[in-house]
DNA sequence: GTAGAATATTGGCATTGTCAATATAAATAT
DNA sequence: ATATTTATATTGACAATGCCAATATTCTAC
C-alpha cells in the first residue's frame, strides 16, 4: 500500500474483460513519460490490475505491442485527418498538413512508435491503417486536381512528396520542442502554410 | 570460452586508453542488429574487453551513449555532405539530397537514433552538430542563390524546407524497405530528384 | 453438463541499467 | 624521485524487465 502507487485497477471477475484494449490505452497514456524503450509490460499489467504475464496473452511480445501502439496511432490520426471536409478546397487541404505536423507535435513519443521500424510481415493490419492513413491525403489531392487546384500527375506520388514533407517538418519540429525556447503551435501550422505555398507552386495548374 | 562469443579483445594494459571512442564505434556496428533499445552497455563493456562497468566512466548513462552516437551520426553525415564540390551547382545540389536520403537508408538505425528525442541541455555538442549538418545545406542553397539557380530568400529557410522533404523521404523509404518487394537504392535516388524538381519550381528564379 | 479453448496467475531465470566501494594506473605536484 | 591527486577500471550487488513454463480459473460449444 504505497503511498505512490499508480492508480491501479481491481475487478472482481477473473477475466478482465477487454484487457488488450485498455494495455494500449495504457501505453499510449504512459508513453510521454517512459518514452518508447521506457514502456514497462509489467507496469502497464500491474496499472491494469492483472498479473505480470497477462499481457502475454494479447501481445506475444514487446515488440507486437509497440505495433498495436502504432497502429492505434495511425487510426487516430486518420480521425483527425478526415475531420473539417467542408472547408474550401486550399484550406482543407493546408489544414489537414498543419494537423498532421500538429498530431506528431502533441505526441512526439507515440509518433515515434509510429515511426519506428517495424516487422510489416508480423504487423499487416498496422501497415494497412498506416496506408489508410495516407491515403486520406491522396483523396484530398485527387479532389484537388479535379477541382482544378492541382495539376494533372499520380495522386499519390504528389501525396507521398506532400507527406514526405509533412513528416520531416513533423520530425525537425519536435527535436527543437525541447530546445532552450518553447516551440510555438502558431509558427509550426505558419511554417507548414509557407511551404506549402513553395510546393504548391511546383503542383500547381 | 563459448563458441558463439562473439570476439572479445584483451589487453595487457590496466587502461584502455580509447574506450569511449571505441565503445561508440562498437554500438555503430551493433546497432544494426541489436536497434537502439538492444543496446546494452554491458555487452559493448564485454566486447571491448572491459569490465560490465567501465563505460560509465564515460557515460553517465544509457541516453548520454546514445547521443554519443546520434552526434557521431551527424559527423558523419556532414562528411558526406561536404564531398563532391566540384561538381556543377544543381548536380552537386541533388547528389547531395540523395546521399541524405541513402545515408538514412543504408543506417536506419543509427537514423533513428539521430532524430530521437534526446536531452537538448544536456547534449549540447551533439546538438551543435547536427546544426552543422544542417548549416551544409543552408550553405549550398546559399550558393544556388549567388549563382542564380535559386531565388532571393532565407536561405536557411529554404534549407529547412529541403530538409524537411528529405527527411520524410528517409523516414517512409526506411519503412518501405522491410515491405515484401526489396527496395531499390536507385529508385530512392529517381524519387528524390523527382520531388526536387517540384520543389524547385516554386524555389526557382 | 462436460470438453476444450481462452484467459489469467504463479514462479522462475537471464539480462540489463545503475549504484557503491575498491583497486590500479597515470598525471601532477613537491 | 617520491608522494598526492586524479582518471580510469574492477568487483559486487540490487531492482526492474522481458519472457518462458506450469498451473489455475473462467468462458464457450456442443
Amino acid at each position: 500500500m504505497s503511498i505512490l502507487a499508480t492508480k491501479q485497477k481491481t475487478r472482481a471477475t477473473y477475466h478482465h474483460g477487454d484487457l488488450r484494449r485498455e494495455l494500449i490505452e495504457a501505453a499510449v497514456e504512459m508513453l510521454p513519460e517512459s518514452g518508447m524503450s521506457g514502456l514497462s509490460l509489467r507496469k502497464l499489467a500491474v496499472q491494469a490490475g492483472v498479473s505480470h504475464n497477462a499481457p502475454y496473452m494479447h501481445f506475444s511480445n514487446k515488440d507486437a505491442l509497440l505495433a498495436a501502439i502504432a497502429q492505434y496511432g495511425f487510426q487516430e490520426l486518420r480521425a483527425r485527418l478526415t475531420e473539417k471536409l467542408q472547408e474550401a478546397w486550399r484550406d482543407r487541404f493546408i489544414s489537414g498538413c498543419q494537423t498532421y505536423v500538429a498530431f506528431g507535435a502533441s505526441q512526439p513519443e507515440l509518433f515515434q512508435v509510429m515511426f519506428m521500424e517495424h516487422d510489416a510481415a508480423k504487423f499487416p493490419e498496422m501497415v494497412e491503417d498506416s496506408l489508410a492513413a495516407l491515403q486520406t491525403l491522396t483523396d484530398i489531392i485527387a479532389v484537388g486536381q479535379s477541382e482544378g487546384f492541382v495539376r494533372d500527375g499520380d495522386a499519390h506520388e504528389f501525396a507521398t512528396l506532400v507527406w514526405s514533407l509533412l513528416h520531416g517538418i513533423a520530425v525537425l519540429n519536435a527535436n527543437r520542442q525541447q530546445a532552450p525556447l518553447p516551440y510555438r503551435q502558431e509558427e509550426a501550422s505558419e511554417q507548414v502554410a509557407t511551404f506549402l505555398d513553395e510546393i504548391l507552386k511546383g503542383l500547381g495548374v
